[in-house]
DNA sequence: CAGATTACTAACCGTGCGGTAGAAAATACA
DNA sequence: TGTATTTTCTACCGCACGGTTAGTAATCTG
């Protein structure tokens, strides 16, 4: 028989996993992220997981239902991992400093995590990318969120456009983190301050230089 | 025998290219940013490519060396179209307004040909992503020139760094194009907009709000 | 120790892939 | 017209993929 099938949808009472099955689990989740990491998405197959593991296709698809699932799993961990340490920062400041710490903790995050990073990139453009997917608004509306308690703090202008902007500061840090990425000598701490600077000056309340002189 | 193997690398005395031959190519190049466009890059086989254009597999790499090399020519194809299009906007303009020209005529573009857009997005995942491609700095260089030549013309603070500037409104720009891709109903222009007056308020000279009282 | 359950392996299956071989149409040219 | 060349087709090859099956170790449990 199959092992538990903890993908998704789990219902209650599951059997409490076994010690190899943990065991195993970790170990073909960890070396998915690594061969994710390397070698791409469409480069991690089946067989080079197993063999990576040192097991056969089939023990891995005895843990898994499917490859599919395995690499949605190691996603899925990567994610928490991530989110957990970027919620903690953003959740212990509010206003602009909120909006700022997420800048600085997803950046340091991604820098401290090369693996973990191109594993995001890899399962970010899978479900953006082609299909209409609806394209998870998650992060933008998080961000929008933060961006609106700031600007109704007083830290950031009236005028702000919470959505707009949102798009406009993931897209850089997204920017930021991939050049990183691609050239390990960017200083991406402080591109991440010059972007916090430019967020100051463009949407800070301070000095109004528009619509009132 | 095969025709001219116009991929790369071509020398001088080139026959010119059959009306067939010129044809076909055409009608390849098309079907198959259509098809990137569509299914992805991985999901674009040759078999999808020869379907597409009504002819067999074989007659496809009759005219191209190999299905690569058919993808790569409709990259090309597209990214000269890109590039035409901004570099006239920008050629035309100099300082902070030719920087502005390059965020509104490159959202204004993929805004209008989403296609070619899903093609760019798709091409530049394979070139970034996994290898350790020197990843082309050529567009970073050219946004860094451009913010260069604004700094020195006295449009933007002294202390503003082109490079890290540069990634920052690439990456910006990116995640406009990307949101109104997921989305069609994203104003792109006003999030264009939007993004060139954050740039003027935290790049521009005018009010000094730090250094400078 | 015996039986059940857990964890695994080797071999295989069907599919789709990029690409090739050789012959046959279509076309150009004398 | 006949011949040469350009263009195309059908059929095939080898490969890697995800996944399945049947059997077998290993481990737990009474």
């Amino acid at each position: 028989m199959q092992p538990n099938d903890a993908s998704t949808a789990q219902v209650r009472p599951t059997k409490p996993l076994t010690i190899t099955e943990r065991a195993r689990r970790a170990q073909l989740i960890g070396v998915t992220i690594d061969l994710v990491a390397r070698h791409g998405y469409p480069g991690t197959s089946l067989a080079r997981i197993a063999e990576a593991a040192g097991i056969s296709k089939a023990a891995v698809l005895y843990h898994f239902p499917s490859k599919d699932a395995v690499v949605r799993t190691a996603y899925a961990s990567v994610l928490e991992s991530l989110t957990e340490y970027v919620g903690a920062e953003v959740a212990a400041r509010s206003g602009a400093p909120a909006v700022e710490a997420y800048v600085r903790s997803l950046v340091a995050y991604l820098r401290d995590h090369p693996d973990h990073t191109r594993m995001i990139v890899e399962a970010l453009r899978e479900e953006t990318g082609i299909g209409d997917t609806p394209n998870a608004p998650s992060r933008r509306e998080a961000v929008a969120g933060l961006i609106d308690a700031a600007r109704a703090a007083g830290d950031y202008r009236p005028g702000v456009d919470p959505q707009t902007t949102a798009v406009i500061v993931n897209g850089a840090i997204d920017a930021i983190v991939s050049e990183r990425l691609a050239d390990p000598d960017f200083d991406s701490r402080s591109a991440a301050e010059e972007l916090v600077g430019m967020l100051r000056r463009s949407l800070g309340t301070a000095p109004r230089d528009t619509d009132n002189p």
